[in-house]
DNA sequence: AAGCTTAATGAAAAAGACTTGCAATTAGTG
DNA sequence: CACTAATTGCAAGTCTTTTTCATTAAGCTT
């Protein structure tokens, strides 16, 4: 049994997903998860590219990452900067939480609790709107970054 | 006394805020906040462009836009496409809400509901977080679009 | 293990949102 | 009316992400 957030997700499961489905397990894919499964928080694709150093194209990275994305092995975060960020999904898991960052340093702290889903469903019903789901990001000043 | 949500806020508005900020008011930031004042939903620097229809170049929107955030007379809004959205602020509130929006034809629909204030309250405190807000937005399929 | 089909990659160029530099303009003050 | 500094327009630049297309290589099939 894997442990919560354990990023264990790697070629198995890739090679799983994949099956099948007209999809080829390639080098570079195989690296991004790699570094994928280190992070503790999103990070981009410059990053990953950066991380890869050099080992494939950052057009290459931008692609997997689509992919992987559209097969549910990632999950992109929005923290307002037009920069898209990617976090590893975990097994098992849908992959939905949220983060708090620091508007001064840009840390990252990753929150477990979530907007209530009878709110959101009540929501959805209210509008009319099907398979809603949300995107909650906390920002504001950490620690650090308020006496400096 | 202003209804909620009125967008009433205008020159006047405006001038008072400028008042003693060695800030100017011209042409293109009235236009720009009569263009916003009509809106119900956030839009982008290039529909406000295009509405104005040439009277000013957009890179005019994009600094004025900028200003009349600062002025926290609009609010940018992320609604994870890479371009930022913008609504007027209405006068006496601070124009903290969110939106439902539909992830096939875009429509957007404003939402009342709001995440706890006081789990967030919760999540500063816990991470050593001061000035904590959140944005929010809710994604699915509207109605029209879960048929097609 | 060689061959084949087609998905995936690299490299360059393009797209698209937004920013910056700078000379020309203009708001608002005296 | 004149003056000063904020603001504008235009061009060019930045930065992330996408597209095009020829080349490479996954993963069958035999």
């Amino acid at each position: 049994m894997a442990p919560p957030h354990s990023h264990e997700h790697g070629l198995t499961d890739l090679t799983a997903k994949l099956r099948g489905k007209e999809r080829r397990i390639t080098r570079p894919r195989e690296q991004i998860l790699n570094v994928l499964r280190k992070e503790l928080h999103p990070i981009s694709a410059k990053t990953i590219h950066e991380k890869l150093r050099g080992s494939c194209d950052l057009v290459t990275v931008y692609r997997s990452l689509k992919m992987l994305e559209t097969m549910s092995m990632v999950k992109r975060f929005d923290f307002g900067d037009n920069i898209a960020r990617f976090e590893m999904v975990c097994s098992g898991e849908d992959g939905h939480h949220h983060h708090l960052i620091c508007n001064e340093c840009r840390t990252v702290v990753e929150i477990e609790e979530c907007f209530d889903p009878i709110m959101e469903a009540r929501i959805a019903r209210k509008h009319g709107f099907r398979n809603v789901t949300h995107q909650l990001e906390f920002f504001g000043l950490c620690s650090s970054c308020q006496t400096a």
